[in-house]
DNA sequence: TGCCTTATGCAACGGAAGTGCATTATTTGC
DNA sequence: GCAAATAATGCACTTCCGTTGCATAAGGCA
């Protein structure tokens, strides 16, 4: 588990216990995860502490923030070489209205979009919701 | 205005004075508003009947709900013809960082957009931030 | 060791969505 | 036209999430 250590010291963050744990739970889950998710599992720890580690690993570049029109701010670790702040890497988030599990599918990726003359865009989101691969087959 | 009376008959909406004023609003307005929006305008009613009435509209299918990321459920009329549940006339949004409004750009479709594998779409909500022509000229 | 910075934990606030229930208006059947 | 049923409204209250302030604990550095 040394590489959880150095991929916060990669970008900057002191390894706290806190966050290591953190770290690692985000590594182990493959989908996007709501503060309450995390505060769920740990349970004994406090809600600000997680508040703040997930925005501690946004602020630094390790996680991004997905708005998946569930009303709640869900948090997914950047691919490598990601570089979130850059309209090109922009891609798809799916919600699954079934399992309420919110995946990113980074395969797709956002098409340039022509806006009206005089607008101009600094940031795209994409949600698409649905029936999830899991749910589907059930 | 009998105008709006038709507009809610049409749809099976009693047209109580409530929601011919809110209609009205709505019809006013060009871009989409929140229940914020609606309970600062009609200052002296009450914010559920408001949050009713707007809920009204969008179950019987005259406005449709927006979520543009800020994390306030937005209103808007739906367009002549429109089948919110279709996916075919689904519309970007597009919200203005620096006045705050969110407007739809009905002229931009949603292309088409492959999933893998597995994966059912119902719904696709496509929302673009940045800088409203307006602002911009300013 | 002692200072300074940073992280943590507790408490509390504020905005927004939503619900329960009593009251008022509006239909509808008779 | 009246009574009963149905729907709309208004008030109070709850819950949930995001966020901040402040005091304490921990860690790094001179």
């Amino acid at each position: 588990m040394q590489n959880l250590e150095k991929i916060l010291a990669h970008n900057h963050i002191k390894p706290t216990a806190m966050r290591l744990l953190v770290l690692q739970f985000l590594l182990n889950k493959k989908v996007a995860i709501s503060l309450t998710d995390v505060e769920n599992y740990f349970d004994q720890s406090d809600r600000t502490t997680l508040y703040r580690t997930l925005n501690t690993f946004v602020a630094k570049g390790i996680s991004h923030k997905i708005d998946d029109g569930t009303g709640i701010t869900k948090y997914a670790l950047c691919e490598e070489n990601c570089h979130c702040e850059i309209n090109t890497d922009l891609h798809l988030h799916f919600h699954c209205t079934n399992c309420n599990e919110t995946v990113c599918i980074t395969d797709y990726k956002i098409p340039q979009i022509h806006l009206p003359k005089g607008y101009i865009a600094e940031n795209v989101n994409l949600v698409v919701k649905g029936i999830c691969d899991k749910c589907n087959c059930k």
